[in-house]
DNA sequence: ATTTGGATACTCT
DNA sequence: GAGTATCCAAATA
């Protein structure tokens, strides 16, 4: 059987590298996650970059966690957590070992298990819908927690596995604020995407959630807008 | 097109 | 107990 050279597999030395080499360089790349029923491709649209314990934003701020324990070890595999009582995203470990930093995948365009993927997320409206937001993504992919510490440099036959798809020239690569993210950790343009693809999720900037009915104050200050 | 609020359960203080 | 690296339906315009 002959490979085509755009499905060779990245080997583990792609992921030992900064986060901020790593996050851009995943862009166009190709996801494959091998299910019993069969493989769902994606190619990554848009990720963001989480840089270890200094980084404000990042699960890994103020040290390891029985959570985050997996960011601290060897990169390649996959970090997944569990968020909002309902949903799942998928990061995979970069840096050094004990960098504790990671890539959050947060869109991609389902090229292949397309009939698969809208089984696992029957209400997306259309086909670039499938993957678009990171808990969409991992819906669409159906990771679970169960591949926490999966490594996705394990081979052709491992759940999980990313290709070399057709990296995106820097010229074609937007970046801004991650979404979802306050305080200190909202000022690191750390969010990397592929200009004007449909399978971007839009921005949302970070919003508390307040709990219970008793919201006292009123004063809540308006959301800066960027042109 | 854009904004809001609810659902949900896990993690760490 | 409070906050969460989200999504969806419903309401507004």
């Amino acid at each position: 059987m002959t490979e085509r050279p755009d499905r060779l597999p990245l080997d583990r030395a792609f992921f030992h590298r900064p986060v901020l080499d790593v996050a851009p360089d995943l862009l166009g790349r190709t996801l494959v996650r091998r299910t019993p029923e069969g493989p769902v491709e994606v190619r990554l649209t848009e990720v963001e970059a989480y840089a270890g314990p200094a980084d404000p934003g990042s699960h890994a701020y103020r040290g390891r966690t029985p959570r985050n324990a997996v960011m601290f070890g060897p990169p390649g595999h996959a970090y997944v957590y569990f968020t909002y009582g309902m949903w799942h995203c998928l990061n995979l470990v970069c840096g050094p070992e004990g960098t504790a930093s990671g890539v959050l995948l947060r869109a991609g365009e389902v090229i292949r298990g397309v009939e698969l993927a809208r089984r696992h997320r029957p209400t997306a409206r259309n086909d670039h819908e499938l993957a678009k937001g990171p808990a969409r993504l991992a819906t669409a992919l159906d990771v679970d927690r169960s591949l926490n510490g999966a490594d996705a440099c394990d081979g052709p036959e491992a759940p999980l596995g990313i290709l070399t798809g057709t990296p995106v020239p820097p010229s074609r690569i937007r970046q801004g604020p991650r979404t979802g993210v306050g305080g200190a950790g909202a000022t690191q343009p750390w969010r990397f995407w592929i200009d004007g693809d449909r399978s971007v999720s839009p921005y949302r900037a970070h919003t508390p959630r307040r709990r219970g009915r008793a919201a006292g104050r009123t004063e809540l200050d308006s959301a800066g807008r960027d042109a």
